[in-house]
DNA sequence: GCGATTTGTCCTAGAAATAATACAATTGTG
DNA sequence: CACAATTGTATTATTTCTAGGACAAATCGC
């Protein structure tokens, strides 16, 4: 092997590149679920795909049963491979106002799960976030939530130690947070939400039961109190095909003052026993079982 | 056709992996994100990792080496690799109000790049989003809307034919859609949200600069009008680095009534000849710009 | 029925990822 | 300085992915 440092010097900027086979799954994902590939419609023919893309029929055969996997086409030997019509995306519209109420009101019920119940020195960020002293110990905390056995979200947080002190381990596997911090007389006053998106490690990927290299939905909450100081940081991931955020949202005024207003929040069904949902605060939820194998 | 099943019928449960270098890599960008790997720290050693998770020495560099050009670590050759310290998430913190605002004042300009302007029948979905008569065609158009030359954002529009017409595939490209549609007499009263996470394909990781298979915000929009039929329906991605949905939301109301509101969306910074930003509503963009290999 | 097309299955060879090992270069420590 | 530990580099098998082709089975149109 002569000159074999040639080819190598330049390599190392290659990102880490995923498989040929799951680009042609994610290009003819994105094919149909924006709708160039219509329910009903036949696909291309894998040889076609084949040469149309410069790929070898194993590696299209590959990606099409990773789509059927996902039901998301319907393959059929000697006659084509079809786009499957039963809606692919989870929450068609409809009208799903207070879906989290419905929810348990149908006795469909969330289980959460709890991993980990422990004491620790923050991250920076995090104590930042919570204008802790530096030392300060939080309470932390992973639970894992579920709705019909099938795990939707994944929520790590932390509460300064002083106030953690207020619930117990078990209060935690049975009772949402902010509810814990309102009943034992923490007032919160604000809270700061952000969401994004990320990619499931093993972790999460693991603990959601999803693929390793799935979006999920990242939401950041930090809520404050009368002092200013934090009470609760919420870092959340959602499982898209489980989950979503909607919100309704009123174009206002007159002139140069017409803006855009969200609905505001109060409860809209019935008496509210419970007031709102705390993890979905006046946000709507919108949860959707899907079929998985 | 004697035996067939014999070797498949167990095979075809294979979902389409991830190369085991991209878990390690998404595993140890889990503990750093999270904060289980704090910034300054060393990580373990190579030969440590490779042990510990059963594989080679090799693997676990080629994951190194993608940290490394994320900036999320840095190697020195006898000492060891260790997590960066300049903060890896993107919108610190910090009082993002308006952010949008800020960046137009800054002189730091939003580019948009229009890729498809047509006359088409939307997809199902869509057109009953909208509610358009069977047949009815919409206005579509892509744009990919940059800020400093860094694209941020694929939009992808459908706007009613007969409303559509009134502007033109120049207008597109100069303005915001909604801006259009208001100046053009359109009356916008009430728009639907909803946010989630989707993984970039190739062509939209093409068009927004991002490896293919990592994690996009997907927003979708409904602007419905007085007669309460479709105006725009909007399907946008977002990159997470660049771009985050924030929101305000107060503690409001007593006892029973308590309850959590978004912070109203009137124009907060100065006189706003901007009322808001058409595409962010009332709610706060944070942009920040990351240096990229 | 017949032929054309499509998916399902199988096989072989090449390309790429990974494992396993060895050694050089750098750094920190006693 | 000598030594241990770490990252950087290289080499060689092994496994997995991919290309390319062949053929059978199913479907559709004539």
């Amino acid at each position: 092997m002569p000159a074999c440092s040639p080819g190598w010097s330049l390599l190392s900027l290659d990102a880490i590149e995923t498989s040929k086979t799951h680009k042609v799954y994610l290009l003819l994902k994105e094919r149909i679920t924006s709708g160039a590939f219509q329910p009903g419609h036949r696909l291309p023919s894998e040889p076609h795909l084949a040469e149309t893309h410069g790929l070898s029929r194993v590696t299209i055969r590959r990606a099409l049963d990773g789509l059927a996997r996902d039901g998301l086409i319907i393959r059929q030997a000697g006659s084509g491979t079809f786009v499957s019509d039963n809606s692919s995306r989870p929450p068609v519209s409809a009208d799903l106002a207070n879906m989290m109420a419905h929810l348990t009101a149908m006795g469909r019920s969330t289980q959460v799960r709890l991993l980990a119940f422990s004491y620790v020195v923050p991250p920076p960020p995090i104590a930042a976030a919570l204008k802790l002293k530096p030392g300060e110990r939080s309470q932390s905390s992973l639970r894992v939530r579920s709705i019909d056995n099938v795990p939707f979200s994944y929520l790590t947080t932390h509460v300064p130690e002083r106030i953690g002190l207020t619930y117990t381990r078990h209060d935690l596997g049975s009772r949402p947070l902010l509810e814990l911090l309102e009943r034992s007389g923490v007032v919160a006053t604000k809270a700061n939400q952000t969401i994004s998106a990320t990619l499931a490690g093993p972790e999460t990927a693991e603990a959601l039961d999803v693929e390793i290299g799935s979006a999920l939905i990242s939401l950041t909450r930090i809520v404050l109190g009368v002092d200013g100081r934090g009470i609760e940081h919420l870092s959340a991931l959602y499982r898209p095909d489980m989950h979503a955020f909607h919100m309704e949202m009123l174009r206002k005024g007159d002139g140069a003052n017409r803006h855009w207003r969200p609905t505001a929040g109060a409860p809209t069904a019935g008496k509210a026993s419970k007031p709102n949902h705390p993890d979905g605060q006046e946000m709507t939820l919108a949860t959707s079982a899907r079929r998985r194998a």
